[in-house]
DNA sequence: TATCCATTCATG
DNA sequence: CATGAATGGATA
């Protein structure tokens, strides 16, 4: 009728992971963790230590409490999973993204979003004639290991080894609003 | 349905 | 200002 379409409540909420990310702690504390790793040394890594907490901070009451995108910051881990999955497949089907997106703790739309805007990057530097050189995420990293091992992701199996999860399972900071 | 693409717009 | 997540339209 009136209503053209319904404005999905999920689309202007905010975004941001309270956490800066739950997975770097649990795949740190599955790897051996030896004070501090370095982790991942990714080149494009930008200086945001705390940045990832600080980021954490909303602007919930702003006064712009208009539609304002929010931009969801993916913490470096989650990035990493998700480099590490664009550089082998280009394209996911569902089920595969869905996998992903539950593993990552965010929807699917976020990860749909994401390979696609990645794919767009990429494009754009072949076209651009890019020298290609160093790659980008660092080739072999326990953190792959662990999450392929602790998820048997290529089975098709979600369910952990482990059996208990940490606090940060989910519901904590998950967004049902997101699971579109 | 998803993907491509330009564009918007929040963050650093 | 550059990066990049998210949006909307066009398309298959």
């Amino acid at each position: 009728m009136g209503l053209k379409k319904i404005m999905h409540p999920c689309k202007y909420d905010l975004q941001r992971h309270p956490d800066g990310d739950p997975l770097s702690s649990f795949l740190l504390h599955r790897s051996a963790y030896s004070g501090h790793l370095d982790f991942f040394t990714s080149p494009r890594v930008k200086l945001l230590p705390t940045s990832v907490e600080e980021s954490t901070v909303k602007k919930e009451d702003t006064v712009q409490s208009k539609k304002q995108k929010t931009r969801t910051i993916f913490s470096r881990t989650q990035l990493y999973v998700l480099s590490d999955r664009s550089q082998r497949q280009k394209y996911l089907s569902f089920q595969q993204m869905r996998e992903l997106s539950n593993f990552l703790n965010f929807c699917y739309k976020q990860v749909k979003t994401w390979f696609q805007n990645q794919r767009m990057k990429c494009k754009r530097q072949q076209e651009n004639n890019w020298p290609m050189n160093s790659n980008s995420v660092t080739q072999n990293s326990s953190a792959t290991i662990e999450y392929l091992g602790f998820y048997a992701y290529s089975q098709g199996f979600l369910m952990n080894a482990f059996g208990n999860l940490p606090t940060w399972s989910s519901q904590t900071w998950y967004n049902p609003h997101w699971s579109n």
